[in-house]
DNA sequence: AAATTGCATATTGCATTCAAAATGCAGATG
DNA sequence: CATCTGCATTTTGAATGCAATATGCAATTT
């Protein structure tokens, strides 16, 4: 998506065609690259992004950019200091525990909602993916077993039928994601959180919609107890192999 | 050094601000000043916002407007309609069940948190408001009731020491105010709230964690309820395909 | 006469330009 | 020798200008 040439944009002027045309503005571009960039952890926590940079990587000129950085700042990937610039915002052990507790409230919630709304169709849905997650984890494949996890867990969010709900959940999924606890799972601990997934089909099968949501609520707080002990020192990019530097210094533009 | 004020920044103390040093941008200065103006209804919902007019009533160019824009829009106060422009964004029934819903959780987690960590003599602060509050309601002083009822959820969610949860109710708490529901409560749904806040009072006396999370959930779904009944009578259950049939001025509830 | 089309105007999107603050460096100063 | 001060450079904040899209009106066509 990066034609970086110009910045005119003709997008779809083919005839002929009834689909919506795909216009989106280029700030809004912008957000969602950046906003890609910081989650999947091409920017690291703390790294200070120079304006020209950003400019010259995407090719747009600094308005759109900026404007595409104070929505940033709003959903607090980046923080804004004053003449200085932007930063990407370093999530704290203690901005770590509020979210997990606010996740675990919201993911309650869903899961509440749920129960009262869910069809038998997308209960069976969520069985499947369930009984294969567990299939993952007997099998070690710890990777599969995360993306399930989370496909189970957007399953049951997108069954509260709550747009504003998936949306704040995403918000800080996104956040929290960051820190990429992925990779360190004590195997006792992993087997715990199997468990209470196993309860928490049980709940839903139910439609016990208190149960489950006081499952997944202490399902949340023990996750944030195993991210916890791995954090502390919030940098965690294992699959970017550009791991150079020490703690924090910024890069220089060196173009 | 250099003489103070340059021929930038011409009114930008129009107010007559004597505070501390302008040390806010631009932007975020307009930020503030329009999410108040559409909190506080000077402008009404789906109402359009033509960038000229706001620039020559805050006396400054597009470009900080623009930037203040973006932000509200992601805080879900205003629409951007691609290359037509800001509207106020209008809530929904169903936007307001789903940030009912969401804040009802919020609020459910903040008395948990709370229970766990407030002190005495936070509890004697709030047990005041709360006797306060209950006098105005025999008074039959219904602002003055909202006023310490608002403080009472406030304190309870501050004891909860959760920045990130304080600061999704607060912008949650921004949209749904902005359906003033206040003015119209029906004498029973009153006594009901009121009793509501009793029991919350007796739970967080006993630090039950639970039972206050439940009776606060349970509260502000109540107050849904109420105000469900006052928008479905304000204005039909909001088409959202007739933009403005008369639109002059309809929903001044003249508090 | 109603609907459609073409043009003029207004508004938005983005780029560029200008001003102010911050950063870095060299020389002065104790 | 360390520190402070003044200047130059860099970077951010805001304003203006230009191109593209939308809106409104009038003339034309059926």
């Amino acid at each position: 998506m990066a034609e970086g040439s110009g910045p005119q944009r003709q997008d779809a002027a083919k005839a002929g065609n009834a689909e919506r045309i795909e216009r989106r503005s280029l700030h809004d571009e912008v957000v969602g690259r950046l906003r890609d960039m910081i989650l999947k952890g091409e920017l690291r926590a703390g790294e200070r992004i120079p304006e020209r940079v950003l400019c010259d990587r995407f090719g747009i000129s600094r308005t759109p950019l900026r404007e595409a950085l104070k929505v940033l700042a709003t959903e607090g990937l980046i923080d804004l200091l004053p003449n200085r610039g932007a930063a990407v915002s370093r999530i704290s052990a203690e901005g770590l525990r509020e979210a997990f507790q606010v996740m675990g409230a919201l993911e309650a919630l869903g899961g509440e909602l749920a129960c009262a709304r869910i069809t038998e169709a997308e209960v069976a849905a969520i069985r499947d993916l369930h009984e294969r997650m567990v299939g993952h984890h007997r099998a070690g494949r710890l990777n599969e077993y995360f993306t399930l996890n989370q496909a189970i867990h957007e399953a049951i969010l997108a069954a509260a039928d709550n747009r504003m709900l998936a949306e704040l959940y995403a918000r800080l999924r996104g956040q929290v994601q960051r820190a990429r606890f992925a990779a360190n799972l004590s195997e006792s601990r992993w087997r715990q959180a199997v468990a209470e997934h196993e309860e928490m089909m049980v709940a839903l099968d139910a439609r016990d919609a208190e149960t489950l949501g006081r499952v997944m609520k202490r399902h949340l707080s023990n996750k944030f107890e195993t991210l916890r002990d791995v954090v502390t020192e919030d940098r965690g990019t294992e699959d970017r192999g550009t791991e150079d530097r020490g703690t924090e210094d910024r890069d220089r533009p060196a173009r």
